[in-house]
DNA sequence: AATATGAGCAACCGCCTTCGG
DNA sequence: TCCGAAGGCGGTTGCTCATAT
């Protein structure tokens, strides 16, 4: 026996609104509020719609100072890097842009936010590529030049690379057409210190994808692939990056949990000294340090933070910290980084964190399986608990 | 010109949370 | 404390218009 429907949906029109139903809803809510009862008030205002329709359509059209059209770009920059904090959280989101309503931005996000920033990860990888600076096996690796591989991914899973829409079959180098110039981040007044796309997380079959470039310390390009935690004792999953660009930031790195191994990817530059285990090993290879590792204690990931420091290069974690409900770790493995994070400015970060954090459902911070990130002292954390998405996002 | 495909977005669905009796 | 109704939210669908073939 199902849910008892929230009305009598025989008698209840759907689809869009007229204009006559809009006036009547406006009227009388302005009128008479909605009287904290949206069920009643479609009869009370002379609707035949459900309550819940008549709320969206009050919330997302007809309240007062709704705005509709383009995104700013400072909008843009709101939407990423909260979603970058707390991901998908759209109503938290819709409350820091007034006059956005969370499926606004959800769908902003959606249809086009994503792609842009894609396109200009992808646009920065065929300029690193072309680059003579750059490592000359720069490639699109062929994970991402199958399409395939995005449409194998759980059909609930949002922030994937490519449109879920149903019926939309993107392949993955459709936006490396975009023009770097052509997104708003990338190139005028301040180089972005660290590009990360979206990543989407899932047990099997997934893709993750990662891309950082124009890191503070060289020009390169970093794409993480494969499941980005492995949230199972027994280990079962692998990860990999992959990256391109520049000898200085360039790892390769498949962790094979099962046998404890470390496979290395077709990539000339990435010779011994990958394994996690040994940071001090890593930071002899590498300035520029970026690390997928799971089932690693805080004091490793201080220890990688040490080497890295010393080193004078960044540190990029990522993975499972396996470490449960402790404190964010934080790492000083940035003394040439001046950028601060992306919310800073707007002052506002923290209390977005104290929202999520405040909230009941879903303790991102806190959550026996969240996963951090960390880029030059910028933390991102991924919600692996609800959706099975991770986010990782950039933004500068 | 006709058809197929893509893009955008309003609206719906259903699950989860909250609230009040 | 329990339970059901209502609200809130994120994910998905389906319609419309634009663009490509």
């Amino acid at each position: 026996m199902g849910r008892a429907p929230c009305c009598d949906k025989a008698n209840v029109k759907k689809g869009p609104w007229s204009p006559e139903e809009d006036s009547k809803l406006k009227d009388y809510i302005e009128k008479y509020g909605t009287g904290g009862n949206w069920i009643a008030l479609p009869h009370k205002a002379g609707l035949k719609r459900c309550g819940k329709s008549c709320r969206l359509r009050w919330l997302n059209y007809l309240r007062p100072n709704i705005k509709h059209g383009e995104f700013s770009d400072d909008e843009d920059r709101i939407i990423c890097s909260l979603f970058a904090s707390i991901g998908s959280r759209w109503s938290i989101i819709a409350a820091q842009l007034p006059g956005r309503t969370d499926n606004d931005i959800k769908n902003y996000w959606n249809t086009k936010l994503k792609k842009k920033l894609v396109g200009s990860m992808l646009a920065n990888i065929n300029i690193n590529s072309n680059n003579p600076s750059s490592s000359s096996s720069t490639k699109i690796p062929p994970q991402l030049s199958q399409s395939h591989h995005l449409h194998h991914s759980s059909p609930s899973s949002s922030p994937s690379l490519g449109s879920h829409h149903h019926h939309h079959h993107h392949n993955i180098t459709n936006y490396s057409t975009y023009s770097p110039t052509s997104t708003t981040t990338t190139t005028t007044h301040q180089q972005p210190m660290f590009n990360i796309a979206t990543t989407a997380t899932h047990q099997e079959s997934s893709l993750n994808l990662m891309c950082g470039n124009n890191m503070p310390h060289s020009h390169s390009t970093l794409i993480m692939f494969g499941p980005s935690s492995c949230n199972s004792s027994d280990g079962s999953s692998t990860s990999q990056i992959i990256s391109c660009g520049s000898k200085d930031n360039v790892l390769v790195h498949d962790y094979d949990h099962h046998h404890h191994q470390h496979h290395q990817y077709g990539h000339h530059h990435v010779s011994g000294g990958t394994c996690p285990n040994d940071p001090h090993m890593m930071m002899e290879s590498y300035n520029n340090l970026y690390y997928s590792g799971f089932h690693q204690d805080r004091e490793h990931h201080q220890r990688l933070s040490s080497a890295s420091a010393l080193n004078g290069g960044d540190l990029m974690s990522y993975g499972d910290h396996h470490d449960q409900g402790r404190t964010p770790i934080t790492t000083t493995a940035t003394p040439t980084s001046t950028s601060t994070t992306p919310l800073d400015e707007y002052g506002t970060i923290e209390e977005i964190k104290q929202l999520v954090m405040s909230s009941n459902n879903n303790n991102i911070i806190n959550n026996v399986s969240s996963t951090a990130a960390i880029a030059n002292n910028n933390l991102f954390f991924f919600d692996e608990n609800k959706t099975q998405q991770g986010k990782v996002m950039y933004y500068y």
